[in-house]
Formats: structure tokens, sequence, C-alpha cells
DNA sequence: TACTTATACTTACCCAAAGTAAGTACATAC
DNA sequence: GTATGTACTTACTTTGGGTAAGTATAAGTA
């Protein structure tokens, strides 16, 4: 049966475990940020912005696969989060620049080290993938 | 006015990455392992495991807001990708544990990493937030 | 005996988020 | 005058995530 177990104390106890913070408490804004950058077009753009300002066009062709709006939403997220500056020249056409603040460059580092890491040992991972009949162990009932 | 577009010369570390597993190109498999790991579960269920091997409902119970089904979902992905190590005893009611692999250990570490670092510096992030009209910046036509 | 509780799931259904395509305003090139 | 490029926004469609309920089984409770 499903226990709704939305707001119980037992978060106390279990956050002093984790001590650091309540991330693991649903209604923690530490998560909404987390979000954006580890969202699936967060985690690129703060890669594609490390060494350097960039325009929004650059980005988007840089980035394949990202639509138009989804660029333009999360850019504006991580810029609401003060990863990203953004500096619009009015002119026309629109010439607009994205950098990463400094606060952004140390997040972007951390996201690009994990990032480089999956690629390096995506090798590892995919093997795992092909044995897929041993991801589960099953163990005998008096074994434990 | 003619717009420069300084888009292919590259920074070379950029470069290089694109070469290796390229991220940035659509259909490369790196992302679909990437998703699953900075994923909005994924990550608080890699942040979870670290310290030990945990059953079913202790991580249900743990983070706050999972569904059973997307708990169970993300663990199969993770599992898939090995990350993580599934040990099911068949015994009743069932007893299933699940534990970090030593590749999932190090990518724990690089999300833990990233969560607790925007977990201590949130207040500087908030901050940025309340200045909402600082966050673009608008150069004249001519300053450029 | 019958009811409840607990476990680790799966399945059906629904809605919000993500993706697609088109529109916008203006200028320069052909 | 048609096309192109810029940085967007807005409607519409699709998909994925969330909610609630179902499942099998055994121990515990009334």
């Amino acid at each position: 049966m499903m226990t709704p177990d939305r707001d119980l104390p037992q978060a106390t106890g279990l956050t002093e475990r984790f001590e650091k913070g309540d991330l693991f408490a649903a209604p923690c804004p530490s998560r909404e940020v987390l979000a954006h950058v580890s969202s699936r077009w967060g985690v690129l753009i703060l890669i594609a912005l490390r060494g350097g300002t960039h325009r929004f066009s650059e980005l988007r062709r840089r980035i394949s696969g990202v639509s138009e709006k989804m660029l333009s939403q999360t850019l504006q997220e991580l810029t609401h989060d003060g990863f990203i500056l953004r500096v619009s020249h009015p002119v026309v056409p629109p010439f607009v620049e994205y950098t990463l603040t400094p606060l952004g460059e140390v997040v972007a580092e951390k996201v690009a080290d994990l990032a480089d890491w999956i690629e390096l040992n995506l090798m590892e991972a995919l093997k795992a993938r092909a044995a897929t009949e041993e991801d589960t162990v099953k163990r005998e009932p008096n074994s434990k």
C-alpha cells in the first residue's frame, strides 16, 4: 500500500544524517537551482560557455539539438540564478552576448568535470549495459 | 551593421571535447548516460547511496518527493549504466539492496561535489535572483 | 478467521514540461 | 523585392514525469 509520506517528521531525523542541507527535502530551493544546472541543456550551455563569451546563435549551432525556445529559456534560468551574464547590444540585427559569471565558472567547472568523466568512462558504462543479465544479483534466502 | 561571427575558431579545450565523445552532438550516447546521472532523482539517489547500501523503501523515505515509479525507474537506469549494483534476496516480503559500484562511487562523488557546492553557495545565487533588473547589461551601439 | 501492514515493484491515467513550427522587427545582401 | 540573419516569443503538439491504484506474499493483530 502507498503511504502518503509527504511531510512526515522523519525528515528531521534523516536530515541529521545528511547535515549538509535539506536537498533531500522536497521544498528545498537548492533543488530548483540544481535542476537548472543539471538539466539537459543547462549542462551543455555551461560547458559551452567555458572558454569565453558566446552569442545566442553560436550556442544554438554548437549545441546540436537545442530548440531556440529551450536555449532561450535555459539561458534565462541560469542568468537569473546568477551563473551567466547577459549583455545585449541595442543594434539591429540583435547582438547579445552570454558570459559566465565568477559563480558560473565554478559550477561550469564542476559540471564539465562530471561530463568529461562520463565521456571518458563511457566504454565501461556501455560494457555494463551489455551485461544486462548481471545487473541483478540474487542470493539464497538463507545466505542472509 | 554586419555582426562579426567568431564562430568556428574555437578554444582548443572545447574543440578537443567535441572530438572525444562529442557531447555536443545530438546522437551521442554520453548524453543519455549524463542525463540519467544528472536527472532530478538520479542526483539524489547517487548522493543518498554514498555511505552505503540502502533498501528501496529506505531510499523512498529518505528522498522526499520521489514516487515509487520514478525511484524504481531511475534505479533501473543507473543500474543498467553500471553505477549501481542491485542485490535482491528472494524472500517474502521482498528485500532488495542497492549499492554503488566502484564506477558509481566516482560519479556520485562528482555529483555530490556539485550539489554540495550549490547548497553552500545558494545564498549568492538567491541574491543574484533578487536583482533581476541587473541580469541584463545594455550597451550603447557605439560603445562596441 | 479476517483484517492490516509491509515490501518492491508495475500499470493506467493525467498533466505539465519539452519539443516543433511559425511569427516578429529590422537591416543588409542579392 | 525576395532572401537571409538576429534573438527572441507564442501557439500547438508530443512526450515524459507524477499520482494513485493494483499485485503477491507472509507476518502480525483483533
